[in-house]
DNA sequence: GGTTTATCGAAAATCGTTTTGCATACGCAA
DNA sequence: TTGCGTATGCAAAACGATTTTCGATAAACC
């Protein structure tokens, strides 16, 4: 690899001039300048970042963790902070959760990043204590569950979007719908969960706990999805909507509503959340809270970015908004409830 | 942030002695290690990653270049070199295309990365000149296209697996065989379409020009597919199947004719190629060439660790092979062909 | 002729490590 | 007493850049 001096060297000047070219520093005469820059393609000279972060105590580079790299809602988001980092000449290093706990410490604060950017809406407690890190690095969250009182965040309220989602249903005329999802912790800390139930209340549709199906974290979702319905309709139970926690459990629930012979939604109605890119690819093409998830990118890319450099009058906490995406997946039910 | 001189200080030794502990060599007592541990425990010491790499000329990292960041067919490779990765200690870094071709040296030759794994079938041309990498940095790619005479690459045998596929359209008594996927810029470097060929000729089919449909690189997929179809059957082009180059355009071409009152796999037969999550969840599931996208990543990662410990015996090109996946979307046509 | 401005070189300090050579102990055996 | 292995400290060079300071030389200006 060439250096600086290499390039000095060949150009007949001084590393310092070098330099005076590089960081546009001080005067330095044009064919002075252009001696340099032909140096420099010769040499096919790129300047060592390792020694420049070193010396300027910044990388210009981010930590990203993901729960999962080959999940495609966070993949989108990702996405949306590649852009942003982009823009800003960042460049960013992804991880996923396979990593451990101590592992993330170690290499988030080895000097390689300037913030750490985490997409860890369920599993926030299982990885690093954050309170270890505030204080100590730039740090930007994603939280779909809660908004953290001390770290900068991005949120979505799926509370609300939930109870739109469901009452658009109740407002169609179903009485019986099933919420199927996660079981977190417990279920009220679910926002999701909340919001279907909001959403009864007042509408004064008593919960009917036969209809809640709430499954295990960290478990295969389309199967969980798939089950789950083969359960309910084994069971003999009757209803005429579903609202899943996300997409790809309403794309198992939608199997297996086909496999019994059910049509959606002539005769169930569906909703997913996130609008991943498959939603629109199934057939029936699938209703959905849509997570705005490359412009959550953008944002948490900015936060950070505000953070690097001490901008103070950054907000700590940014809402984006969902939106209630219809498709074909959702109708008024054949015979509407009493 | 503490340095190893802070930890000295704190321990009561020289940083030498430090460094013994840290890198376990020379002769340190058992007591001063314990002193030692105990101070980096309390002033929560991480090493610095920049200094080391900057003196140890290589940064246990690797950069990863993909095509999309959020297509989940790189994605699946790309949780398969960090399996491998983090397994040797390793750490990488994820880029997409929207770089520039200039960018992409600067950064991956600036002695951040110790290699750089390039994922990139069909637009390795678009990207970085490869002659200018090579010598400079280790590099492994991955084709799906044609085997790389000078870098270490993984390839799969595209050609050889759309024929199987193909051939077994024909065993089941298909005889009208809609080929369709991108163009290329020529046909006759597209592996598939090579494929398709193959095992037309080779059971006497003559090739129908009318069937084959290509269109350009980088349109949306799901779209192509679905228009394709439709426009098929617009023109009332009659076949019995259909040899998607990939799942996206399968799925698109499932909904045409599905919209069209075509049953899959009663009426039209499909297959697909990568084997992506989509595959099994859309109704009816699809038939597919499976690619092995996990191990894929994992070679390359193994590949590049190879030539960045001066492995010589390592082999310069690997082949995965492809499975065909047989699900719902395929059977025997209706009425066959005389 | 003196002062300012433009231009460049030389040298040093710094970032936090790794590595090496050399000095200094100590304990123990020959 | 000498010699050797073990255990540790100290100092210095190196990695490749940034930044600053200090000069030295011009040319330009008044």
């Amino acid at each position: 690899m060439a250096t600086r001096r290499d390039v000095a060297r060949l150009a007949g000047v001084s590393p310092s001039t070098v330099s005076r070219v590089l960081n546009d520093n001080g005067y330095v005469a044009d064919d002075v300048r252009k001696r340099v820059h032909r140096a420099i393609e010769e040499l096919n000279y790129v300047p060592n970042r390792l020694a420049r972060s070193l010396r300027m105590q910044q990388s210009r580079q981010v930590a990203c963790i993901t729960p999962s790299i080959s999940n495609s809602f966070y993949l989108e988001i990702v996405a949306g902070i590649e852009e942003t980092a982009l823009a800003h000449d960042y460049t960013f290093s992804l991880y996923s959760l396979t990593y451990e706990k101590r592992e993330y410490l170690d290499v988030v604060l080895s000097g390689f990043y300037d913030g750490m950017i985490l997409l860890a809406p369920y599993e926030m407690e299982k990885i690093v204590a954050l309170s270890e890190l505030a204080g100590r690095l730039p740090v930007s969250l994603y939280c779909d569950r809660e908004r953290h009182p001390d770290l900068p965040h991005v949120y979505v309220d799926l509370r609300r979007a939930m109870r739109e989602c469901t009452e658009h249903l109740i407002s169609l005329g179903h009485r019986r719908i099933v919420f199927m999802g996660y079981q977190f912790s417990r279920p009220t800390q679910n926002p999701r969960y909340l919001g279907y139930r909001d959403a009864l209340e007042s509408n004064g549709i008593p919960l009917d706990e036969s209809l809640t199906r709430l499954f295990p974290d960290y478990q295969d979702t389309l199967t969980c999805g798939y089950q789950t319905v083969c359960d309910l309709l084994d069971r003999g139970c009757s209803f005429t909507a579903i609202c899943a926690t996300n997409d790809l459990i309403a794309v198992g629930a939608m199997r297996a509503l086909v496999e019994h012979g059910l049509k959606v939604p002539d005769d169930v109605s569906l909703t997913g959340v996130d609008d991943l890119e498959i939603a629109s690819l199934v057939t029936p093409t699938l209703s959905t809270i849509r997570i705005p998830k490359r412009q959550i990118g953008n944002v948490l890319m900015e936060q950070m970015l505000a953070q690097i450099h001490g901008d103070a009058a950054a907000p700590r906490a940014v809402e984006v908004s969902t939106t209630l995406v219809l498709r074909e997946s959702v109708k008024a039910p054949a015979s509407p409830a009493p």
